[in-house]
DNA sequence: CGGGATCCCAGCAGATACTG
DNA sequence: CAGTATCTGCTGGGATCCCG
């Protein structure tokens, strides 16, 4: 008897005829969804992924572009910054992943409220995305957020809000903030207004326009956390 | 030098305050989804877990379940069944998975397009599943689908379905088939009334109902299948 | 310095056998 | 029927090295 041992055996499947059993053949694995998280927002180096995917192995990542690559969810661009080199942008097929990621990501939300757990890491640009899934929709606006160093630009339309990590101008309102005053007007049921007022955030551009931009957020929803049961064993 | 070597190290975390990772440390490890997708239509036995899930260990498949009850998402019940003995049902959050189930599933079916590889399973319940994420809504019926020794309860309202593997009747049109008649329904572009003519499905109950049932689902979407680079690479 | 490749090892997944 | 126990091999995590 002689077998031939195949190199590079074909990758895990659960050989199901179902849309989620293929789709978590595709990008069930560790990490990938989060790569994909990280390209929404705008395409990305290589050392922009590492830096913003704490806990990932420089191996790993070079993996999983790889096999996002081959999939055709994410393709190599060269030099669209201006500092040159390649970025990776996901393909038309990587960005249907949204819907899912959004779905996904609203469902974990409810992990969150008790605020960040020892250790935990915090993004600006993963408070973006939670910003998109609460839009309501209804307003169409030009805004801008610029959060420290980082840019944002926002484009609502009545049916569905858009954001890119970009120039935050052009916009009708620019609202100017640091991290922690990001995150409280996010996470917390505070009055943006009173936010504004206390200096955390600082708008700049037309009036009308960010009294448009608050209306346009469902509040925080604070689902109730999870009962984990207590039984300790 | 000491070290104290904890046993039952914590589960693998990301460690990021953002509601796609938090779900991902929960239900992002393999079969996990797919474990939570089989309680979605109705609750299961252990061995009926194991026999739908080909490929799963009863091991993994053990520890699966009891992670999902630790996290309190799935709860053993006693003799839900006639047949008496404990069975898993999903507790409201587990059940709050199924947007997101739902949106992977509709992204993963671009790869559904071109039938079932070689080796694929299949399972009637999933493809109730894909009928649940096609039903356009609008409409109010009791309906119910008979496949071989399967039974499915539908419940039509004009913002939601729910389907139930349960007893079919009491339905207003009950249409029964056999497994190869459900996938022409669901995955050809066939028109489900020559199919019935073709004797492949069988209805009963009203017209009238069998009619309003036929207007509540899109066609097939048929997306374009993602087209993998050629490179050989 | 960006963009990986290589090595090693721990832990998780997969297969099988066994038990209440 | 409903799981546990045991073994093994693969995948992911960590550190280091390479190469333009």
């Amino acid at each position: 008897m002689c077998y031939l041992i195949v190199k590079s055996m074909a990758r895990r499947t659960y050989a199901q005829h179902c849309g989620l059993a293929r789709a978590l053949d595709v990008v069930g694995e560790r990490w990938t969804l989060l790569v994909v998280r990280e390209l929404l927002l705008a395409p990305r180096r290589y050392g922009d992924l590492l830096a913003e995917l704490p806990g990932i192995t420089t191996n790993l990542l070079a993996k999983r572009l790889a096999e996002l690559e081959k999939e055709g969810l994410v393709e190599k661009v060269e030099r669209a910054r201006p500092t040159g080199g390649v970025v990776y942008r996901l393909t038309e097929g990587g960005a249907a992943l949204e819907p899912a990621i959004m779905e996904l990501a609203r469902w974990g939300g409810r992990y969150l409220v008790g605020g960040p757990r020892r250790g935990d890491r915090l993004d600006v640009g993963w408070g973006l995305l939670s910003m998109k899934r609460r839009y309501l929709g209804g307003i169409t606006l030009e805004a801008g957020i610029v959060v420290g160093e980082r840019e944002f630009h926002l484009s609502f339309t009545p049916t569905g809000l858009v954001v890119h990590e970009a120039p935050a101008r052009p916009a009708e309102v620019i609202v100017t903030t640091d991290a922690k005053g990001l995150l409280a007007w996010l996470f917390s049921n505070g009055d943006p207004k009173a936010l504004r007022r206390e200096g955390v955030l600082s708008v700049s551009g037309e009036e009308e326009s960010w009294r448009t931009l608050l209306r346009a957020f469902a509040p925080r929803p604070l689902p109730p956390p999870l009962l984990v049961p207590a039984r300790p064993t």
